[in-house]
DNA sequence: GCTTGACGAGACTAGTGGTCTCGAATTATA
DNA sequence: TATAATTCGAGACCACTAGTCTCGTCAAGC
């Protein structure tokens, strides 16, 4: 493997980037960041963007993993709703507080709606969340549930975060991580 | 309360608009329809949808509401899964096929995270569907849950049916529909 | 017939995502 | 040391679109 010539990629760059993304993120909100202001902000051309990264969300979607890069584990003590509790709190808790990822998240959701081809990208994201708790749903001796069954079961746990985040009808705060967790170690019997 | 001189509101234009934009969102998908393209198809003059609409997102949102009009109902004939599922498979139907809704509701659903105000008026529309639910889900003897764990329980079932619309990666179809009844009359006890 | 306000048409503004170009800086290879 | 490849920061530039403004015209009440 001979050493390609020429000048290097700049991980510095790379760092001023995402770390300016995620500055302008929270100062502003996601409909408010302009590619502009985050090359000016990183003190970087903005070319130097568009060389690594195919559009705005997918640098967001960077800044994002690269920060919250600690996954979020769910225990598998035997106790379903209580790993589960432990678990969505853990979860919610991101979602809340001056460094809530929140506003981030919804505004790749808009992106993914309205870019068909973020849209597959943006949902290697979310499937590592989907596996993590299919996994402990399937492994629950509380739950007797088909594959088909589970996939759903995992799809209103999430939908329910998503669709309260989205909406911002309602909190998604502990108590409600209890009741999610409560309400899905009762489903299909048992109490 | 004297009448107003001026030149009324046309409805024909009222109706050519809403009747364009609801034709393009079909051609081309949300995206791709500009403001532009819905006031040549209608005939009309761009100022004309400006001065009865805020912005692009409400014609869409209004568009959607005078087509599907024919509110969904939710039965009541005692058997919680039974009506659930009745209630899910209509609601799923018009996700689906050649005149799906879901690239409209999807669009807006992006707007809504992008533009605050929108949220507001979305949520209008929104929670009407929730409402019909929540009662559904009160009035359960099948089900014994406080108010707050009853939100929480509609919002999964919403949560789920929009965060596979928004994502894509599972279908919203009859099974699907069936599969949710069914594990949300399984909740807290039961089976 | 006069005033008011909506109408179609289209010019116009403002903002933004993304591309292109340029001279300078780096790096591998010869 | 030279050369070719590739990145860098900077900024001009393009394309598109939401939303505003203007204008001459048309309809309705007084």
């Amino acid at each position: 493997m001979a050493g390609q010539p020429g000048r290097k990629r700049s991980e510095a760059a790379r760092d001023a980037i995402l770390g300016a993304a995620l500055e302008l993120l929270r100062e502003r909100g996601y409909g408010q960041v302009t590619v502009d202001a985050i090359a000016t902000r990183a003190g970087v051309g903005k070319q130097t963007i568009y060389r690594w990264w195919r559009t705005k969300p997918d640098v967001v979607l960077e800044a994002l993993t690269a920060h919250a890069h600690r996954t979020i584990t769910l225990p598998d003590t035997g106790d379903l709703e209580r790993d589960l509790t432990v678990f969505l709190r853990a979860t919610f808790r991101t979602l809340s507080g001056s460094e809530s990822l929140a506003p981030i998240l919804r505004g790749l959701m808009a992106e993914a709606q309205l870019d068909p081809e973020f849209l597959a990208r943006f949902r290697v994201f979310i499937e590592a969340r989907r596996a993590l708790v299919r996994a402990r749903l399937q492994s629950a001796r509380e739950l007797a549930l088909d594959a088909a069954s589970v996939d759903v079961a995992v799809d209103m746990i999430f939908g329910a975060m998503w669709y309260r985040m989205l909406l911002e009808h309602a909190p998604t705060d502990a108590a409600t991580a209890r009741r999610v967790a409560q309400l899905v170690a009762g489903m299909a019997g048992g109490e």
